[in-house]
DNA sequence: GTCCAGGCTCTTT
DNA sequence: AAAGAGCATGGA
C-alpha cells in the first residue's frame, strides 16, 4: 500500500466529475476502478490518501494516471485571477483533478457519451470491457465483482457493428466501429496524436467516425493534458448563459470569450464548472 | 406519453 | 458558415 499527504484532492471529486466511467464508488471516500490493465483501491481520510497497490504500480502508473506531479494550488491560482468570479465553482471543485487516461479508450468512451445520459454510458463502458477487454485479478471481488480491461483496439476488432448494436449502444455502433477500424490501420500514428500540439491533434480526432468538436476536446482533456481544450456540452452552455450572459450561437466569438477568460487553463475552469454546475442540479 | 442526455452526421440554405 | 432533421436507447 501507498500512503501520501495530498494537497488539492478529493477522491469522489476526482472520479465522479464526469471524466472517467469505470469506478464503482464504495463510500464518499473510498473507490475501485480499473485503468491500465489495473485494478486499484483508493482510501481517503482528509489528506491523507491511500492507493492499495505497490509502490511500483504507483509510481509506474497511478501516480501519473491521477496527475500527482501537477500543481492544482497554482492552476487555481492563475484561474481566480482573470475569473475571480469562478471561486464558488472553484471551492465546490476543490479537490479535482484532470486525469490522464488511455487514448483509445477516451475515444471510444466519449464517442458513446455524445447525447447520452452518465449512467448509461458507464453502463455501456462496462459491457465493452466485459465482452472485449481482458479479465483482471484483484481482491475486493466481494465487493465489485470480477473486473475487466477496457478493450484494446485489437480487441475491440472482433466486433461487429450488429455485436456493438447488440450491447444497446444505438446508432453509435458504426461509429465505434469504423473508428477502431481507423486506429488500427495505424496504432502508433493513432498514439501519435498525444505529442501533437493541441490544434493538430484536434484536427486528426475529428476525422474519426462520431467525433465532433465537443468529443474531441474530452478525449484530449482526459488523455493527454491538453488542459487548452474546453469541452461545451448541454451542461456547460447553461453554465456560461447563465453565469455570463453569452450568445451561444456565436461561435467564434464565444471561443474568444473563453479563451480571454479562462486562458490556458481553462480545461480546468470547464471541470470546475461542470462538476459545480451538475451537483448543484442533482440537489435541487 | 413527452422530454432529454458530457452531440454527431448529413442535408439544405 | 450556419441552421435543421434525424438519430437508438433508457431514465425522469
Amino acid at each position: 500500500m501507498v500512503a501520501i499527504e495530498a494537497k488539492d484532492f478529493d477522491i469522489k471529486a476526482i472520479l465522479d466529475c464526469g471524466q472517467s466511467f469505470r469506478w464503482h464508488e464504495i463510500s464518499q471516500t473510498d473507490f475501485i476502478g480499473v485503468a491500465g490493465g489495473q485494478v486499484l483501491r483508493v482510501t481517503q481520510a482528509g489528506s491523507h490518501v491511500s492507493f492499495h497497490t505497490s509502490q511500483e504500480a504507483y509510481e509506474g502508473f497511478w501516480k501519473h494516471y491521477f496527475d500527482m506531479d501537477r500543481d492544482y494550488g497554482k492552476v487555481k491560482k492563475a484561474l481566480l485571477k482573470t475569473a475571480p468570479e469562478l471561486e464558488d465553482a472553484i471551492v465546490f471543485g476543490s479537490g479535482i483533478r484532470i486525469l490522464n487516461q488511455d487514448l483509445f479508450e477516451m475515444l471510444i468512451t466519449f464517442i458513446l457519451s455524445a447525447n447520452n445520459h452518465i449512467p448509461r454510458i458507464r453502463d455501456l463502458v462496462r459491457k465493452l470491457s466485459e465482452t472485449y477487454g481482458s479479465p483482471i485479478d484483484h481482491p475486493w471481488e466481494d465487493l465489485v465483482g470480477k473486473q475487466y480491461s477496457f478493450p484494446t483496439p485489437e480487441q475491440l476488432q472482433r466486433a461487429t457493428i450488429a455485436d456493438l448494436r447488440a450491447l444497446g449502444m444505438g446508432y453509435r455502433d458504426s461509429y465505434v466501429f469504423h473508428s477502431t477500424e481507423k486506429v488500427m490501420e495505424n496504432i502508433s500514428d493513432f498514439y501519435g496524436l498525444l505529442e501533437l500540439p493541441y490544434e493538430e491533434a484536434k484536427k486528426k480526432l475529428l476525422s474519426f467516425s462520431g467525433v465532433g468538436p465537443k468529443v474531441a476536446d474530452c478525449i484530449l482533456l482526459f488523455s493527454a493534458s491538453a488542459h487548452e481544450a474546453f469541452p461545451i456540452d448541454t451542461w456547460i452552455k447553461k453554465t456560461l448563459e447563465r453565469r455570463y450572459k453569452v450568445n451561444l450561437n456565436q461561435t467564434r466569438a464565444l471561443q474568444e470569450f473563453i479563451d480571454e477568460k479562462f486562458g490556458i487553463y481553462k480545461g480546468f475552469a470547464q471541470q470546475y464548472l461542470f462538476y459545480f454546475e451538475r451537483e448543484n442540479e442533482r440537489r435541487s
